[in-house]
DNA sequence: GTCCATGCAAACGATTTGCATGCGT
DNA sequence: ACGCATGCAAATCGTTTGCATGGAC
């Protein structure tokens, strides 16, 4: 993984001690949701607001230095931008898993014009909880 | 498709005008989200509570009979449950589209114990808006 | 007649906003 | 010194709940 501090480089965004806090732990846990990064830098910040977090989400994420996901029956999760990948949730703990994506999936739609991104979440039970 | 009342069936849920109105517009759209179908049957019911159509989504859901699909950047929306199938998003229009899956996308994962559901989203421009 | 459904209002959780103060540049 | 960032409280949005009344069966 490249250093956080270079993410913000070629932005507008300031290097705050909380901001870069919140990209060091969505780095460290791969995915994880508003809630549980607040609870993790309020350990280090205890005075840091939930809004600041989802301030600072915001922020990073119009910049694409955050990309959010959304599997079902989960809350959002965000993740530090990588190359396009897809995700497999466990249904019993919840823990996301990344895979690379085969170029297939083509669909024969005939009203598509071009294709700009996609996501694709498979679900499932992990080995861990079987 | 199948005549909409046949779809209650096999459920202890009656056949009440409004949940009827409810499922035949969401045939009509064919993905419509929660907002759209309550100003739409409100036409017909003009007394009809949001916490109705609410309600009645949410056990809909229940008995498999409605999907709910959740593409980025845009509010939930609902569909007759077919069999699986991918989505198509127009990033100008938000109009969804349906398209087979290939069996593909097996992702080579040693995590994963089993697969036991997907979701599949692609995003670009359509035909109409280009 | 029973039980589920409806409709209203209130409650709730997640997220956003406004504003005064603080800090990175 | 300027402008963005922070932190707090209040506001907002989407959704759910409780409860009394109404309607399907």
């Amino acid at each position: 993984m490249q250093n956080i501090q270079n993410l913000l480089d070629n932005t507008s965004l300031k290097k705050t001690p909380q901001r870069l806090t919140i990209l060091k732990t969505i780095d460290k846990y791969g995915h994880i949701a508003i809630e549980d990064i607040y609870n993790e830098v309020k350990e280090q910040f205890p005075s840091i607001s939930l809004a600041t977090v989802y301030k600072n989400i915001n922020a990073l994420k119009e910049e694409n230095i955050l990309s959010e996901i959304h599997p079902k029956d989960v809350k959002p999760k965000f993740e530090i931008t990588k190359k396009p990948h897809g995700h497999f949730v466990c249904k019993k703990c919840g823990e996301v898993y990344d895979f690379e994506l085969q170029n297939s999936c083509q669909p024969s739609l005939d009203v598509i014009d071009n294709i700009e991104g996609s996501e694709v979440y498979l679900y499932g039970i992990c080995k861990k909880c079987k």
